[in-house]
DNA sequence: TGCTGATAGACAGCATACTGATCGTCAGTG
DNA sequence: CACTGACGATCAGTATGCTGTCTATCAGCA
């Protein structure tokens, strides 16, 4: 960059083509995923919810990478749907146990294909040397940087 | 991918990492940028503005990825801040004119060196080569899926 | 047992995104 | 000139993400 460039373009600046990025990955998946009505964030619960049952929300908040102040609103409106119940910890009053319900597990059965679908056509533009690449630098990225977000992901 | 992982693991998904870059992302820039009361999008629009003013909002927001709706309520803010101005076009009385004010010139010099430091803190976990590969990748991913953003970049 | 600090969750308020609708203006045509 | 279709801007409604605050509850300790 000579000294004539004064400011870097923005078109040339990681965070806004990450920006660009989280615009179109969503925008692919909501397209993807019309027919069941569930955006990105609201999978990413479900899919940390299958792995373990009854999770605090601040847990599942954490494994998600989703901010505690966002997982309530999240969880309630996955519970209007029937995809999960919240029961209040026996052991500590103050926790809301959140689970999967059978519809939640037989939805999640059913959009994977979809899912897998979104990451398919994210990654179509590279090749297959080139996405391996590219998400291994965008993982390490991602994983080095995780404690500068306030919901970094945990456990 | 052996038979034996039903789905693959949420944390090896694009999607999700593109997402947690972006909040990571964004979180730096509000950190770095703190004492100037300015947001990563507000940022793009007044570094649109700089290269070309006098810009309608729709073409403003395509040039800086930004959906049509979310333009209008970003503009009056950045103009309540008294950095840009608008004004009703002479030609086309529909449209309303925006560029930047003296404030705004002097706002953007002065927080030009906060924004390069965004880019070097999430760069830093690669090296010179990983950094030239990822962004070259990235932009490549997200320019030939420009199409499928609801807010594609336009000119 | 009663006090204190920490934690889980909820909430208010703001900014970004998107969907879809509406309103005013413009431009081309009959 | 009136009609029609396209376009710029705005708005209502919803979802995510953040800051900061508050309440209920818990855990440790005097």
């Amino acid at each position: 960059m000579g000294d004539f460039m004064l400011h870097g373009d923005l078109h040339l600046k990681p965070g806004h083509l990450i920006r660009r990025a989280q615009q179109i990955a969503v925008s692919i998946f909501l397209d993807e995923c019309k027919e069941f009505d569930l955006t990105p964030t609201q999978y990413a619960v479900l899919a940390v919810l299958r792995e373990k049952s009854d999770l605090d929300q601040i847990t599942l908040a954490s494994r998600a990478a989703l901010d505690r102040s966002t997982i309530g609103g999240l969880v309630e409106r996955l519970e209007e749907k029937g995809w999960i119940r919240r029961t209040v910890g026996v052991e500590d009053r103050r926790q809301k146990l959140v689970s999967l319900t059978e519809a939640g597990q037989a939805m999640l059965e059913t959009v994977e294909p979809s899912v897998e679908r979104v990451q398919q056509r994210l990654l179509e533009p590279l090749n297959g040397d080139e996405r391996a690449v590219f998400m291994a630098l965008l993982e390490r990225l991602v994983d080095e940087n995780n404690e500068s977000s306030r919901a970094p992901f945990k456990k």
